[in-house]
RNA sequence: GCCCAGAUAGCUCAGUCGGUAGAGCAGAGGACUGAAAAUCCUCGUGUCGCUGGUUCGAUUCCGGCUCUGGGCA
């Protein structure tokens, strides 16, 4: 249990995160306080779609140091658990150095494994994973249902929520443990002094930084980052697919799409995606503050920083 | 100008052999313990283009009109 402080700055996506916790960082830093940033966004992890990922430009970049930005290759899978062990140890490090962390970025489900923490359960081998696919798919939903109920009869997944039922179905098998089981075995977070911030514009303001953003990426070269992408990685299938954007802009090149069409998707999704992250801000992380835009809660930051007991 | 096809939810369309209608998308809300920019759940009243006629009853059948495609001139 480390009681150095963890800051962290959330929001949805074009709500601001990036420009606020470098004024964050820049204030601390008059003060004589140390801060870097730890890219908590599951997207941003990977450094191969830079434009249409929203990545903090190199100016940014250069102001604060940044860590976990673009360490993944296009094929790299990832998961919260293996995020959290690199992020808590580059926590650790900063701390060991009497640095402030602020983790920033909009996948609330790698913040909470901070926050909260997350089971610890063993890994599942990618070979075996894929058998379970295979499965799954030789089989067919219902009997692989019925299968699961078999192996874990309490657990109260959808049917139709294939990723879950895929994961409770390789948990099971592979560990002979359910889910609820690691569930209840308790791995909780490493940090006391926790600080949440979490940016909330107006939902008018947010529809506009998405559509300006929008624009923003197709006339700043999203384009031609794909179309590279695609010369370097012909017929890549990845983790990458997830996108918002990359298939949108593979039609647009492929002239499957009209450039209207390309837009019009991108904020769409994108308005969704920002949807389901406030969502899960307002209910996931209850302990947060929560303001429309930034700037005027850096004092609280600085009252928190002060009023706490910063042992390592 | 003539002929044909359309006109139904914000959009694309289905449907009603005459008893006032429903899908997909969009939208709203929600869930979330190793794929999370993912995945999943819930939510559907709208002068059925306008106007006459037939009918107990018309969005549905018939006539006229308007508009939009396409064809012929």
């Amino acid at each position: 249990m480390s009681l150095f402080p963890v800051f962290i700055i959330a929001g949805p996506t074009a709500s601001g995160k990036t420009g606020f916790a470098i004024e964050l960082s820049e204030n601390f830093k008059e003060k004589g306080i140390c801060c870097e940033i730890i890219n908590a966004d599951s997207i941003q992890l990977y450094g191969d779609l830079k434009i249409l990922s929203a990545f903090p430009s190199p100016e940014e970049m250069s102001r604060v140091p940044h860590h976990l930005f673009g360490i993944l290759k296009p094929f790299e899978t990832y998961s919260v658990g293996k995020w959290r062990e690199v992020a808590e140890a580059k926590i650790d490090e900063l701390h060991a150095q009497g640095k402030v962390p602020i983790l920033c970025g909009g996948t609330g489900f790698y913040l909470n494994a901070i926050v909260r923490g997350i089971a610890k359960i063993p890994d599942v081998p990618a070979s075996y994973r894929k058998e379970v696919w295979e499965r799954f798919q030789k089989i067919g939903r219902g009997k692989f249902m019925e299968e699961l109920l078999k192996l874990d009869p309490d657990n109260k997944l959808n049917p139709n929520n294939t990723q879950r039922i895929l994961r409770a179905y390789e948990v099971v098998s592979f560990t002979g443990k359910t889910l609820s089981y690691w569930w209840s075995q308790g791995n909780n977070s490493k940090y006391k002094n926790i600080k949440t911030l979490v940016l909330l514009p107006p939902k008018e303001k947010l529809r506009e930084n998405i559509l300006k953003r929008a624009v923003q990426m197709v006339n700043n070269g999203a384009m031609e980052e794909v179309q590279e992408f695609f010369s370097r990685y012909p017929n890549y299938k990845g983790p990458l697919d997830r996108v918002i954007g990359f298939t949108e802009l593979r039609e647009f090149l492929s002239k499957k799409i009209s450039l209207e069409d390309l837009i019009d998707q991108m904020v769409i999704r994108t308005r969704q995606y920002a949807k389901r992250q406030s969502t899960w801000f307002r209910n996931q992380m209850p302990d947060a503050k929560f303001v429309e835009g930034g700037s005027d809660v850096i004092s609280e930051f600085a009252n928190f920083y002060l009023s706490i007991d910063k042992k390592v």
